[in-house]
DNA sequence: ATGAAAGCGCTAACAG
DNA sequence: CTGTTAGCGCTTTCAT
């Protein structure tokens, strides 16, 4: 790897100028720029990036806090986090916590602020206080997807609506016709997917309609997880018309059960889910779900992260930004119809 | 962000004592030790990783360059590849080209040695020579499931039985009582999934079936691509009993497509895929297939890499290293039955 | 328009 | 066992 200072030694200036050309600061003479310029192409110098990073007191890098990157859920996130990332020249480091804080800890210990200059932070199942340490260490940390940005560690967090989520499915099943419906309910953690659940209790309220505890289960929010619920609540329940399913991988598991169970979905039974995953639309019968603006959370979420570092130091005692996403939408494909007539 | 400076100056000692007590080198006092670790705890001080690396002459991260990180099977083997690298202590920077060489070529300038140790390559579509013009610029780079080790660019490379699989596939029909088998090849870039289709049509000669060049159809290495080359091949060719797809997304897409014109898979129509990625076994029917050691490849590759990068500076003119994984193996599904008797 | 010099935070000899 | 000294490759004032 060529250095700096060769590029300058065979062009015949000192680093500081071919610095000057690499960063484009025009005061250079058109004819040294040239010669600079020949002598990198010549070499095949290219700056090395750690350090910049350390000269300039910043670092090239995101860091992307995530329980599992194999959740179908987060390459899409990724995927769109990178895209965002690149706009300021960063790169993004994954890092799968697998569902273990002391995972999370060993991650933002070891990079935050030394090879990452921001965190970002979907649902990893962090420790707070690691959180709330990274922040006060100087490393911004920016919450995203978060459920209850009221019940986190009050970080800067780009929310979602997703009571307003959890009510538009629920409304569609109502306006359906719907009257008995079950729900499935993302169980990992505490108070997960609450938002959603409250959103279509609200819905189901307001509709006159009694929300029944025996219809309202717990699960891992995995296809599996939707699976055994859905089998387990149409076992005991055939009057149930409805499954409501507070994401998409267990309203995909629960079409699978119903299909298993003889019913017909959507004919028999219907069932939504929340975000709209790439799976949603490809699987079949295709899922009536509430599409999350993933792709806008994932570059508010950087944006935000940026302005963050760019306001560094930051200023004490500001109370915490909080930046919404546009709202989620209803998408209606083929898991969900009338009720039979019966 | 405490340096080092900082906690020797409050432990009394130098940087250099500091710098032992955290590689423990052992060659440190104990009540000293005692000393800067409190320092340490006091200030709450971390190494700085970029720092460290310039001082070191190395790099803490990994670049993994993929397509895009949201084709359902990257995530897997990105899991893997994290997992692995770990080990040695590097990050995973994981770069999405987007199926453009020119994405490709600005990652692997900008980070590849700079602050990247090593470069891992699956499918990325990649320039051939920004491979070669790396690995010369002194970075190692391993290429890991490529399907033809011999006509990619000749790098350290990490090879899967991609012939086998096809003819563990086509085999399990064959003797399922199939005679008249529909292929479904992914088209992307040439020769992509060759030799799954020659190990395919090996398979079906040394049976004495003949391949119907109308059975065969190139399709785009997804969802849809498999669905439209499955529609068409079915709503044309009425007598074929089973699809043997190269990979498992269009496998997928074939068992909607069969469902979609009112076939029955199994009964009326067998589908097989390869890969076996997890959708593979929680769709319906579960896809028979043929799984492809994703974890252990992942884990070789970074193996392998490392391997490469202690190795620096790497004998001149040795061949690369080509590394087999263990053997692809046939996973009998719900989507594969014998033939209707008619 | 270009050069000289200092330093980012850390490690790695080598001395003592 | 601990301190001294020199960088790693780059950026950035401040001179000239």
């Amino acid at each position: 790897m060529a250095t700096i200072n060769e590029v300058a030694l065979m062009a015949g200036v000192t680093p500081a100028t071919v610095s000057n050309v690499l960063r484009k600061r025009g005061r250079v003479g058109a004819l040294t720029r040239q010669r600079v310029q020949d002598a990198i192409d010549a070499l095949g110098y290219r700056p090395h990036l750690a350090a910049r990073a350390l000269a300039e007191g910043r670092a090239p890098t995101l860091a992307l806090m995530v329980s599992s990157i194999a959740n179908p859920f987060y390459p899409e996130f990724a995927l769109a986090v990178e895209r965002e990332a690149r706009e300021s020249g960063h790169f993004v480091i994954i890092c799968n916590t697998n569902e273990d804080p002391a995972m999370g800890r060993a991650y933002l210990e070891q990079i935050a602020g030394t090879l990452s200059e921001g965190v970002l932070v979907t649902n990893a199942n962090l420790d707070f206080a690691d959180l709330a340490d990274t922040e006060a260490r100087g490393t911004p940390v920016v919450l995203c997807m978060w459920e209850r940005p009221e019940d986190g560690p009050g970080l800067p967090c780009v929310a979602v609506d997703f009571a307003l989520a959890g009510r538009l499915a629920a409304s569609h099943l109502i306006a359906l016709g719907h009257r008995r419906i079950g729900a499935i309910v993302g169980s990992k953690a505490s108070g997960i997917h609450r938002p959603r659940y409250e959103g279509f209790v609200a819905a189901l309220h307001e509709a006159g309609l009694e929300v029944n505890a025996g219809d309202v289960l717990h699960a891992p929010d995995t296809l599996q997880g939707g699976y055994a619920a859905a089998r387990a609540m149409l076992g005991a329940n055939p009057h149930l018309t409805a499954i409501f399913a507070t994401n998409d991988l267990p309203a995909l598991g629960a079409i699978h059960a119903a299909a298993d169970l003889g019913f017909n979905v959507p004919n028999d039974v219907s069932i939504t889910g929340i975000t709209d995953i790439q799976l949603a639309r490809e699987s079949r019968p295709a899922l009536t779900t509430v599409a999350v603006p993933t792709a806008e959370a994932a570059q508010l979420a950087v944006a935000l992260l940026r302005e963050l570092i760019a306001a560094d130091p930051r200023p004490a005692d500001a109370t915490p930004t909080i930046c919404k996403t546009s709202a989620p939408q209803l998408i209606v494909r083929g898991s969900s119809a009338p009720p039979r007539l019966s």
